[in-house]
DNA sequence: GCCCGGTCATGCCGGTACGGCATGAAGGGA
DNA sequence: TCCCTTCATGCCGTACCGGCATGACCGGGC
């Protein structure tokens, strides 16, 4: 039932067959050491040092300890290190949930950066509605949720934002609709005015939908609004019959069906995208996530927007900046 | 380098999921479990446990902890006991030397009843000459001696004697010697008056040699002396042609070359064997010994010497009382 | 809605264990 | 023989640890 220390004392003076210069190497006195392993000593029941003034030798049982215990030792500090691995976030789990529109980029990135700067953390991610997200990070049953134009006021008080991405919107248009004139590179959301905007129900996000409509409402415009449902894809198809078009972030470029462009809104328009965690579940692997968000954040200029404030449209899959990113490779990262 | 006192205090209120019960388990009271388990975590600079009022969950770091903790002070349980097994003379090495006389009986039933009692005890055992034992025990290369005849006020003072055996004493004689009529059953040291009696030199063993003339001096015989070697059975020779007999305790009759017998002196003659040990050196396994000896000896009667006192002649094998002892089996036990 | 029971945390206090310093005892070497 | 090295012992202050009393919080029952 003995502790550790003990222990080392005794291995200590055991290696040194010094009780001085063990202490020495302990940083403690000699008399302590020497009344230390005598307590052993007295603990066990047995003669582990055979003293004599002028020569330190172990006995068959100290001989045994000095044979077994350093893996003692090893095996605890091994211990102890495993723990600190998720004390300072090297280890651990994180649960991620996400809208579709982050699955296109800013979701993957954030993987991808993940599975570098921490490969130790096991981020289970899966695609979320956005009322599932804030509920189940403030019922403690998502980590870490990413969200698109989070208003701080409708949230509950022990849910946290944190800004990840200023997102410039643009516009889902047929190629032969009027609007995207061969050398169209942008949109006025003016010339929205009266044509049918496919949006998700104001239910579903309602401050993300009264931003949209707030865009459009500043130019201007007045589009009538058609509700689709989740699946980007799927629901794309008034949009490549002409019938409509939608507004996405500069990300929701990504994938899109042939026939399709992403033209960017001018003058720009950003929405954002806030990564939501809960005050009390700061887990050190919650806590790295967030940095690597931040860290992943500044390489893109997710928040600055700089190179999102001059792209142009988007009229093929070169043209979409794709050639450094393999999505391929990230799907495998998260779950869906 | 945290003690294991935390981490068992830990895994109490981790498998009993309240710290209230594991404060029970551990016969301490819920406040200093409460302190040891959060000064732990603040060790470890992780938390551990999530606690609410009424509910007490791992988290993740908690879960490793309490997945390998347990191996951690089963590790050092099983070290500790290791060790407990030297303390208690279960473990251990012995070194134990012996002069040929002893190697017919005593050590080997002695090294048989260790193999028996204490299979943890490596005995290595030799043969040795009377002085070698006494100065090896002395300069504490020898554990533990055994010897005939040892004369207390010869020895240094720091060496001890344990009365292990009374033996009797008898006359190893030719059969076809007058004094070996076919009915006689013993011989009267009388009787040796005048022959040749075959001994080792005084030197050797001055008490032992002493304690012999003795025997013949207290019935008026003076014995004519002859000197041999310390190989019983090549210096048997003279004893084997007749010329010479020689006086041996009880435990000789055993290996004795075919055509020699063993006789009881009578009135009987006693000849003590002794544990010979260094007062210093009472190592546990050393104290093991001394305990399985001194049980040897009294199941075998060696003290009282009952079983000798009405001892007859020995004529034949069967005779010898060896039916019961395998001397075979012994000797792969001590080394010679 | 309020009270009650159960649970964990905190404040305070006393004892013990631990480490430091000074000093003693023992034994080998010049 | 003296001295130096080394380990042991005595004494003391501090820090840790455990106990007791009490507070804070929360869920459940009336």
């Amino acid at each position: 039932m003995s502790e550790l220390r003990r222990l080392r004392y005794f291995l200590a003076v055991a290696e040194e067959r010094n009780f001085t210069r063990a202490a020495e190497r302990l940083h403690i006195a000699q008399p302590a050491l020497s009344r230390q392993v005598r307590e052993l000593e007295r603990e066990l029941g047995v003669e582990l040092l055979v003293r004599t003034t002028h020569k330190v030798e172990p006995t068959e049982a100290g001989r045994m300890l000095l044979e077994r215990g350093p893996a003692l030792l090893e095996a605890a500090d091994s211990l102890w290190r495993g723990v600190r691995a998720f004390a300072d976030g090297r280890m651990g789990s994180v649960s991620l949930g996400y809208g579709m529109s982050a699955g296109y980029e800013t979701a993957p990135q954030l993987l991808l950066a993940m599975g570098e700067e921490a490969p130790g953390i096991e981020v289970s991610a899966r695609v979320m509605a956005f009322a599932d997200i804030i509920d189940s990070v403030a019922a403690g049953t998502l980590d870490v949720g990413l969200v698109r134009s989070a208003q701080p006021e409708a949230l509950p008080d022990d849910v946290e934002l944190t800004l990840l991405r200023r997102e410039r919107q643009g516009i889902v248009i047929s190629s032969e609709h009027p609007l995207a004139a061969d050398d169209a590179e942008s949109i006025d959301p003016a010339a929205l005015d009266g044509l049918k905007l496919l949006l998700h129900p104001r239910t579903h996000n309602p401050g993300h939908y009264d931003e949209i409509m707030e865009i459009c409402a500043r130019a201007g415009a007045r589009p009538e609004v058609l509700y689709r449902g989740l699946d980007f894809d799927a629901s794309y198809t008034p949009v490549a019959s002409g019938a409509a078009v939608t507004m996405v972030g500069y990300s929701g470029r990504i994938g899109l069906p042939s026939g399709l462009l992403w033209l960017p809104v001018t003058p720009a328009a950003f929405i954002e995208v806030h990564l939501v965690t809960r005050r009390e579940n700061r887990s050190p692997a919650v806590g790295r996530l967030l940095r690597v968000a931040d860290e992943t954040s500044r390489q893109h200029n997710w928040l600055t927007g700089a190179l999102e404030e001059s792209v142009a449209g988007v009229r093929n899959r070169r043209a979409l900046g794709l050639d450094g990113v393999d999505i391929g490779a990230i799907d495998g990262a998260y779950e869906v």
